[in-house]
DNA sequence: GACATCTTGTTAACCGCTTAAGTTAACCGC
DNA sequence: GCGGTTAACTTAAGCGGTTAACAAGATGTC
């Protein structure tokens, strides 16, 4: 026996009405009838409390309003935030976000994407994925993929928001080398196993363009791993002057390890981050970072969304964020 | 014309094998046939590729397995870790979190249940319920609540993880008493309509059994509003010594607003918090707060929400959270 | 050997909605 | 007054599964 709450059905409504479902089923999407027969069966649709079931409907028509949402890591408190921003974006759409953890794992990111897929959501969302995969074609021919980050996933994309990730790099390794450092440790997000990233490359092309010696160190975005790792970098003979963090998160790791080696940030050590996630600005000293303008990717990616989903063809529109450094306290002249 | 993709159907695979379709979807979930039928049936499937529709199978069978998680306020850095562990918990057990965001607003809170029980979730999971409104009755009624917070949401839920709101208050304010301080203001997460929350009604108390004079301030949480009012709060002539912060969030707009006062929190300015976020250990100082266990609770609501689906009558389980003081540097004797 | 009992399948009726195709009657120009 | 539209519905065929009810051969019992 099944939950018993029967909810009335567009039968029910047809019956009441004296109308064939066909009938009460446009009505109630405003096509083919009378204004008047309309207005009737909306009166008794309200009266019986009726309310359309998603399922039937979405075995029907194919849709279900729902978008699959992948995020790259959700340790990474500002890809919190960004999935946060993109919900209440796609409700204000009228489409639910099914959001998944990767857990920074390329291999579960496809797997993960193939199961939304096959959960049949109507789009997918997809934060940064690793572009190496090819598996990306078999679900972008099924449905349409919209990618946000500094994601390659080129051509199946029905639409992208970019970040455009060598400006930020260049403009961070400038601005420490404008203050006279010349020897940097970069964070970055990666599991070790993961080759030849395109932001690697970046810093490592920056870095030879300034003159600066780089040291690149992966780093988990969990803020208690993240730390630990700090801790190692910064412990000892630590040999640069500057730590640049390809997220925020990775910074506030960062912060936590100086102070436990009673280093300061901004006197000591100087830390540059990558997000600009709000708890940035209340740190001492406030972190000097990257700001993507995470509010207007959410827009921008829920709207490309969305416009996928309606079948518009946008000629795979790319929207490119440029970065905007927030200059803070806690990179200084060396 | 619709995505011209098609998916390999149940019939499909009924006819590559020569049985009927009841006799494969038997077969695929492991009933009712023989052992060598199974295998074929499998073998077969696994060679078309087939995946059984989820939304075929929902209106079929009544279950979806989604679970609706419903945040009180993702504004709430707290909280969107906890949805964030919710929804790496549920899925692990096979269930997608639809997660929707309140934004703090009780109203908007109860129109989202509904929203998402029409959108026939299998469950709802909801975190911080105002427990004043009596339209949850009709939820309740239609399928499995679970609540996990302070909230009050009686009878009608499946199961709670709860905080006992009361020992973490009464915990706190007897711990700043105990550094000498006499005076406290209280941030709470609260928007000014919200009347009589108990947790006002506990700092009340407790205030009084200790000869506490405190002051309860509402602040939103996003961070810069929050930095906004602990601004006014701080500004001239504040006269309490310690600020008592219902969310770790609310206490980083403490430190933003501190910082730009130069005032030094864990000197100047006493400051304690009641989530233990990861950030609060990477602060300086690091914030003293209250640690509920984020892990264990999500542990717990995916497991009472998936028992609730799964039909387990669980003697309507409760689980009950103890505050857990994280004594750090950000509040000190006076 | 007759009858009850499993086992393993099959048939077909849904689940609740969408939508292509068909029907009817009113309307139109000429 | 006749073919051609058009507006407003109805019919009915799905969408892709699940599941109660029934059938028939195999097995068991005495």
């Amino acid at each position: 026996m099944a939950r018993p709450n029967k909810r009335t059905t567009l039968r029910e409504v047809a019956e009441a009405t004296g109308l064939s479902t066909a009938a009460v089923s446009y009505a109630l999407r405003g096509k083919q009838v009378s204004k008047e027969t309309e207005e009737r069966v909306r009166k008794a649709a309200a009266e019986l409390g009726y309310e359309a079931d998603p399922i039937a409907r979405a075995l029907a028509s194919g849709r279900t309003s729902m978008v699959g949402v992948l995020a790259g890591d959700l340790q990474d408190l500002w890809q919190q935030q960004l999935m946060a921003a993109i919900g209440r974006e796609l409700l204000a759409s009228d489409h639910y976000a099914l959001i998944l953890d990767a857990g920074g794992d390329p291999e579960r990111e496809l797997a993960l994407a193939k199961q939304l897929r096959d959960q049949r959501v109507d789009a997918l969302l997809v934060s940064p994925v690793n572009p190496s995969e090819e598996g990306w074609a078999a679900i972008a021919d099924a449905l349409p993929v919209v990618a946000v980050g500094d994601s390659l996933s080129r051509a199946r994309t029905a639409g992208q928001v970019i970040f455009d990730n060598r400006a930020g790099i260049d403009a961070v390794l400038e601005y420490l080398h404008g203050l006279g450092h010349r020897r940097v440790t970069v964070l970055t997000p990666t599991r070790p196993s993961t080759p030849g990233r395109p932001a690697d490359v970046y810093v490592r092309e920056a870095a030879g363009r300034l003159g600066l010696w780089v040291e690149l160190v992966p780093c988990p975005q969990e803020l208690g791993e993240a730390t630990a790792v700090a801790r190692r970098v910064l412990d000892g003979d630590w040999s640069a002057t500057a730590v640049f963090c390809f997220s925020d998160s990775l910074a506030y790791g960062v912060y936590g390890a100086a102070a436990e080696a009673s280093l300061e940030v901004g006197r000591d050590v100087s830390v540059v981050g990558f997000d600009d996630h709000p708890v940035s600005r209340v740190l001492t000293p406030p972190l000097t970072t990257v700001d993507w303008g995470l509010a207007e990717i959410a827009v921008e990616a829920a709207r490309l969304t969305v416009a996928a989903i309606e079948g518009k063809r946008v000629r795979r529109k790319r929207i490119l964020c440029a970065p905007r450094m927030s200059e803070r306290g806690s990179a200084v002249r060396v």
